[in-house]
DNA sequence: TGCGCCGATGATAGCGCTTGCATAAGCTCG
DNA sequence: CGAGCTTATGCAAGCGCTATCATCGGCGCA
């Protein structure tokens, strides 16, 4: 019975074992098609028997390349990325990429030094879903990683932008629940860039619509099942009740009609609600929620096919992505 | 104006422009106090200058430990350990730990490719929230990475496991639940290993305490919201109906409850309802859900502590750490 | 004054892999 | 049948760090 050395073995040992060089096991490694039949079945035979696993930091710094992606958010909890970053992570992970995740908080320097230990490590993207600073595009610009901006397009975008118009997807709002009848819509949302945008949209669209004032309120950033409580208050508190509350999320949006429906209201009868991303619960709520759907696992793909072309030398797209949405009508507007 | 390279700077550039060797750069980056004073301040300068990014990969290369923990869960969306993760990689990151995160989903093959590539990766350490498969013990034993199991205390952990008594947290809310005076208990859980060990604890814990049966359902991991439409549908068709259902976890016990209430019952009079986890919607539902707590936080600190000194050199705990739970009751049962 | 020590630094040998270049067969074809 | 290819493989030079060992001034102390 051969004895297992108690190092854990190199492409060197596979080599010997197999008895090729091992310039050729890391051929076979990385792309078997390039050795011959006979040779490839000895080297798999032999990776087996030693149980070599690869080093992915040796390999790395060898091809200046990791096969690292990181995935940059704002949070876990009740993010409104949620199904979108688990659709990335599931696309990430089966194209072979290493998901490095960061938890930017709403914090430039938190952003700042998870990029910063991206870069250390080499990733080859960066996938970022959080705000922008100013500093980012110097720290960015001197490496060769790959800097994608998803869930927005904006004009002069840092890297790649794949993601939609916040405005437009504001407007198409105004415009849906303008059609509805409603005629007194109440905004809250998350204190951030986009969705400010959203609310301008919607607001300028409303106005050109021939719609009266529309009121709206701030969350913290994100906006979470648990601020319906206090938006709800806030609302019953206005001079006159909205018809409809236009909502920066789908998490909140439940939480809002949790809170309606607890002071007696009917929704969408009493008060319309509607969210924003089309998370799972969107569709599993009572009411089922009126949202917009944006395709997560489309951004996902194309996320993946940009670093591969990226990778491989192609020039990237000199225009963002622009994935669209749409809007999904249920019962809760 | 000094030129800059188009190259990204190494220890190199920034030791010449400091005047020190490179060795000397490595122990400042490292450990700062180890240099002296003004030497520290004119490399601090240096790698100002010419904006330095330490390489990961050739470091953990050379050194053999890569600053990089693996997370391993099933699933983000509506996971029972979202808040866990979530204090998970924060703490992680303020750690210096880069996180690497995979979705393992309910599948052993996933959940070892992950930790193939984990491994592959040097990390220092893999944290598990899966189930484990007999393969892994033996993946990971021959590598120097330390391998965490979190949320339960099996009988041989493959190395360190903290979490707790799932068995215990059964039989808990069982005599709570008694002691309110509820007689007809439901269960449901997830078709995971540890959901059934708090279930098994819980009926035994209810028939000593000489309650009748107990029915129980199951469902898809992970219960998440949306499985409360079919699994009110269900009690409904009970022969007879339960006064309190059990979930396994607070998502679902959430959707249960919007179930119930657009069905016209009122929670907790006519159903009571408990959840599991104490995620952030719990304390916010209305009715608030009781619930069991765990304190990831208090998980996540554990487990790095352990990375720390596992790579200190010091032996691990021989057995699990226990950190217990809390039953937080609330209004829904 | 001289010995041993310590703190600060330099020189250098790898860490395990990738890849450009060189080599050696096998083929095609006029 | 040999020039000119293509294909399969080996050789060896790094990739950018870390860590061991050696060096070299002080400095305390007998």
């Amino acid at each position: 019975m051969a004895e297992i050395p108690d190092k854990v073995p190199t492409l060197d040992d596979v080599a010997s074992r197999a008895g090729v060089s091992s310039a050729t096991v890391s051929r076979f490694v990385n792309n078997p098609k390039v050795v011959a039949a006979a040779t490839a079945e000895r080297i798999r035979a032999a990776i087996a028997e030693v149980g070599y696993i690869p080093n992915l930091l040796a390999g790395g710094l060898a091809s200046s390349r990791s096969k690292m992606v990181a995935v940059l958010i704002p949070h876990l909890v009740d993010s409104i990325f949620n199904d979108t970053i688990e659709a990335m992570v599931e696309e990430l992970s089966s194209g072979g990429f290493t998901v490095m995740l960061g938890l930017t908080g709403v914090s430039a320097s938190r952003t700042n030094e998870l990029i910063r230990a991206a870069l250390s490590r080499k990733v080859d993207a960066i996938i970022s879903s959080g705000p922008i600073d100013a500093t980012i595009p110097a720290l960015v610009s001197r490496s060769t990683t790959l800097f994608i901006q998803i869930w927005e397009l904006p004009e002069h975008p840092v890297g790649l932008a794949i993601g939609f118009s916040h405005r437009d997807a504001g407007s198409d709002m105004a415009r849906f629940l303008m059609s509805r009848g409603y005629r007194r819509p109440h905004l809250v949302t998350a204190d951030g860039a986009r969705a400010g945008v959203r609310r301008d949209g919607f607001v300028e669209e409303w106005q050109t619509l021939g719609g009266g004032n529309v009121t709206h309120a701030t969350v913290d950033i994100p906006s979470r099942f648990g601020h319906g409580r206090r938006v709800f208050a806030d609302i019953r508190r206005l001079p006159e009740m909205p018809d409809v509350v236009v909502c920066g999320s789908d998490y909140l949006a439940q939480g809002l009609i949790v809170e309606a429906q607890a002071a007696g209201l009917r929704v969408p009868e009493d008060l319309a609600v509607v969210g924003f991303g089309n998370s799972s619960i969107a569709g599993e709520m009572r009411p089922t929620i009126t949202t917009m759907d944006v395709d997560g696992r489309r951004i996902a793909r194309e996320a993946i096919a940009a670093i591969r072309r990226y990778g491989e030398g192609s020039a990237l797209p000199d225009h963002p992505i622009d994935v669209g949405f749409r809007l999904i009508a249920r019962e809760s507007a």
